[in-house]
DNA sequence: CGTTGAGTTGACCATCGTCAACAGGAGTGG
DNA sequence: CCACTCCTGTTGACGATGGTCAACTCAACG
């Protein structure tokens, strides 16, 4: 329960320039982080800038010099491209855990921004860059996880590629609630930090179809409208539609 | 003119088991190869095995156990993945330079097959496994292509959930025209050697709207239907469809 | 010369997008 | 405390883009 409401609730910023214990960080196994070893997490320790981001605030923008890394230790963020005209598409979520600048390239190829209040770890480039050429098994662990990124946009290019409103929202709700899972004890509800129109911009739909399909799920009792998310009423639908 | 026709047609297989010169190979600044020195690249052409790969035979399937990777020499390949109900969505055309496995997963997550007659170099998972761990660079260089990758997979993702038909269609062709002058000297027109149906798949369309898109291009004059490919016409129009 | 498979084209239709109206909650100010 | 605005989300009516189904052409091949 308190796992949950964090993603919501704003934890008021006192890290900054504080004491960093890497070592008993909540994420610490489900990040980059796993690949280091006490004194080497230290090392990291020290690099490490903590930081609060509060809801709606920008972290980087596509095409910005891209100074830093980042870890996710609490709250969401979305990550998105823009067309020149201004179509959005979402192009993931990032939770506890994840990394941000898994390419390491010099700009950003895309936008992130908070959906709820967060706390992240900033690890400068360079120095980030010096430490993945000490440590092999961290360049391993980043490969590891862009590897396995790359293979959620590839899930995700199917989704929008071949799947229909319905198909796409059933994916969509199934794979966030495993990713909270991993994260968070296990619970009957699905948390929705972000906006329809969030949904929609990952979906490749729009807010009224998504709403649409979100009242046909509340209407047909495959899902349940609570607070801040919904709960599974009908798994095994769910499943059929995500088919996969 | 020669490195068109190349990939299409078929070179008869001569290479296993004979002598393999990786320095003098065509690919070796594209592929992950470009990260190696001369006496290292002698070290891997020990454990490659050079292989043909005729037109529509299979590479490998998606679940299947991924007992080797593979470096792209010439020809194509169609990487996509498969719905339980048949549906089809190519995430990925491979050409010379691309290297397939990236992920270093038991399991392949993706099936691929070869568009026309290929020539790759197979390399057993487990001595390529051997060969990262002992060169960091190496390692690096995987992880370049990685984050290259998944960048076009996002790239993608915007193509898939917020353009149309005809844009989709102007973004597919001014990408392959890109990645082919990155391979071949730069020719008018851009082979087409998958099927109607690849692009179709590969664009998250009907093949019906792919032909009725290439033929109001045609119409207006945008593109020049040619023999395996097309040619283009009015770059600006393409462009200003791409808008990027 | 018949068969096959890829590609094209037309007619029709469905899914989803567009536009508009409305509901309800949060925040603000009198 | 209430009126007001603003914002998000929902719902309905309508329409367009692209899908479905079917007929046809054409080239390759035996």
């Amino acid at each position: 329960m308190g796992t949950v409401t964090a993603l919501h609730r704003a934890p008021p910023c006192l890290d900054a320039g504080q004491h960093v214990d890497c070592a008993h960080c909540r994420t610490r196994f489900l990040s980059v982080c796993s690949a280091l070893d006490d004194d080497e997490l230290h090392e990291l320790s020290q690099i490490i800038d903590p930081r609060c981001v509060s809801a709606r605030s920008t972290l980087f923008s596509q095409g910005e010099e891209a100074g830093a890394v980042f870890n996710v230790t609490e709250g969401m963020a979305r990550l998105y491209k823009l067309l020149p005209d201004g179509r959005r598409q979402i192009i993931g979520f990032a939770l506890p855990g994840d990394f941000l600048g898994l390419s390491l390239s010099d700009q950003f190829s895309f936008s992130a921004d908070a959906v709820n209040d967060m706390r992240i770890c900033r690890i400068p480039r360079s120095k980030f860059s010096v430490l993945l050429d000490e440590k092999p098994h961290l360049m391993k662990r980043l490969h590891e996880m862009a590897a396995n990124e790359l293979m959620l946009a590839q899930d995700q290019l199917v989704v929008l590629g071949r799947r229909s409103a319905e198909e796409r929202l059933a994916v969509f709700l199934l794979g966030l609630r495993k990713r909270f899972t991993a994260i968070h004890h296990i619970s009957p509800t699905i948390p929705l930090p972000m906006s329809r129109q969030d949904i929609a911009d990952y979906l490749g739909l729009t807010i009224e179809t998504v709403s649409r399909t979100f009242s046909k799920f509340f209407k047909e009792r495959t899902l349940l409208n609570v607070p801040d998310g919904v709960r599974i009423l009908d798994l095994p639908r769910l499943n059929v539609l995500a088919q996969r």
